[in-house]
DNA sequence: GTGAAAGCGCTAACAC
DNA sequence: GTGTTAGCGCTTTCAC
């Protein structure tokens, strides 16, 4: 059994009471310079730490931020994380990391268990299989801090950060229009996701703008986001065949956008097919055949849902006006033409 | 400010006491079915949840596990994280997850953040900076269930889980001997790794196995591996060039693969070198120009882990037979020849 | 300047 | 079968 020094300890060896070695170790003013001494050299001597449990239970407060993702391995969390870590600890937060591999019973628990560790504010990037946000607005409702980044819903009123993916799908279509593909196909995650809907409304009004049809059949959702390949690629499958074929694509997902490259070449069909994918992969760029790819700005992300939540955390006064701040992405061209 | 309900109102509420209620949420055979009932009723109804922070701090337990790695963001230790919570999960354990960089003060404040939030069990991989295993060995003496996984450490007396590194490099370097090279390089992260450790003693062995000369200019470490890319650019500028001139590389370290390959594409500089790069990218195999590489049983070792800590947790008695588990891992070759 | 005591939410030994 | 109470480690109000 794991046990710590405690405060009691410290005030038996020293023949004080334990309220003077509390108020001693918080450096209190009204200790004597001599007592102070005395408790702070011996609690450094038995290597002393305060126990964080107890105090949570007493102040409500841990210092600390939840992080709920749906996968580390995705390099746009990944480094979203270390954005929020950037900024936590040199607020002197530490950050907990949990995710929720998409699967709704999964984000429930995760949420459930940072909030009951008293956490003092959560971070939240929703599960593509989420559809109830139940347990959120019960959370949120009862005071817990929340920010959302990245996939973020309009139900519960609070701050939001995520890249300004409208725009970002907007711009890859009409780049693709402007290269002279007229067949562009839309392949994206689950379809009530909010990066999915305003993907999609990007790439529709670059449509429309260019006075280029809609067509439905150009428009594929992998509902278990990249997670099934057979979903992929039957997906990639329909849109490449006749009478829908396409000859341009819109990846809007980064777990997709591998995923999708990993079926075209396996089936050597990545030629005569122009990409432009999301995504933060740290080797997009050295993958055969080459794709073009949007880049999130996720570190910043992370940093601006950081500052958020420290701001809902440490807020004096309860905070009413809420932004939803939009990041601007980078596209890269890696196309022939 | 978030407030839960308590079992104190609910006792106030129904009328009973407060051991009542806690009994009847515990589902004790001594309350009858219809108090427990009435309580267990309205505790859902206004969504009671037990407070796990005073229940650690009352039993010292809290069904949590936490995890130290470098970063996230390598796929090994991603897919690593993957393997422990799918077995955490379904024992009960919650998984926490926080990331050194490679740092030793964050590798410090980290476990001790860990420690003190009455984890019961901590799985550790060690950060490539840290030198000083005092904060763990105090840890562990305290008697906080430590397993080491992937970067062990031999100065403290525990299970520990890693690939079999000796035989990976071994079978490697024995392969590229095979193929004909003869001037085969070693990049490695800092040199006292268990990693790199291991590692370099299979190529040293491959090489005296097979009469080739082992030379000390043809093995380069990097201190920080991977995250100064400067330091990589330096390190094989001199590998390739002359008198050294490697025609072989193999590299010890995954975060080191991808950045290597990185550093030789912008140089136009792998043509004519074989390399062999340890390396669990999902991508790895759609990169070019091809690399061969070693893949690590990273699911696995994560399973194991978990396995070993929930192991050490749930001993009745104290454990003094400590298992090192070496899995074995998938050399796959890319080359020409 | 220091001590005693209450209380954070919960569990469990001990009453009755 | 249910209530009372002590105590986990800590902070803080109130005494002295």
């Amino acid at each position: 059994m794991f046990q710590a020094a405690t405060i009691k300890q410290i005030a038996q060896a020293l023949s004080v009471s334990v309220s003077t070695v509390s108020r001693a170790l918080s450096d209190s003013h009204e200790i004597s310079e001599e007592t102070k001494k005395l408790v702070q050299a011996y609690a450094k001597k038995i290597n002393y730490r305060s126990n964080p449990i107890a105090r949570s239970l007493k102040s409500g407060r841990s210092n600390s931020i939840g992080i709920l993702v749906s996968d580390v391995a995705n390099s746009f969390f990944s480094q979203t994380i270390n954005g929020i870590e950037s900024i936590a600890y040199e607020s002197g937060y530490h950050v907990i990391i949990t995710q929720s591999h998409d699967v709704y019973e999964r984000e429930v628990s995760n949420i459930g268990h940072l909030a009951g560790r008293s956490v003092d504010g959560i971070l939240i990037s929703m599960s593509s299989q989420t559809t109830n946000y139940d347990h959120i607005k019960d959370l949120h409702e009862r005071g817990m801090p929340i920010v959302f980044f990245d996939r973020i819903i309009d139900d519960v009123a609070t701050f939001k950060v995520a890249t300004n993916n409208f725009k970002s799908a907007y711009g890859a279509t009409k780049l693709l229009i402007d290269k002279g593909f007229r067949r562009i196909a839309f392949l994206g995650n689950a379809p009530q996701l909010s990066i999915t809907i305003e993907r999609l409304n990007g790439y529709k009004s670059a449509l429309a703008d260019h006075q280029l049809n809609f067509d439905d059949l150009l428009v594929k959702h992998c509902f278990e986001g990249g997670r099934n390949i057979q979903e992929i690629e039957s997906a990639l499958e329909s849109l490449r065949s006749s009478p829908t074929e396409a000859n341009a694509l819109l990846i809007a997902s980064d777990q997709l956008s591998i995923a999708a490259m990993r079926v075209l070449t396996s089936k050597g069909d990545s030629k005569n097919l122009a990409i432009i994918g999301f995504s933060n992969s740290d080797v997009i760029d050295l993958l055969s055949p080459q794709i073009s790819y949007i880049r999130q700005n996720a570190f910043e992300i992370g940093r601006v849902a950081a500052q958020m939540i420290i701001k809902l955390i440490e807020s004096r006064y309860p905070i009413y006006e809420f932004e939803t701040r939009l990041l601007d992405a980078e596209l890269h061209w890696r196309g022939a033409k």
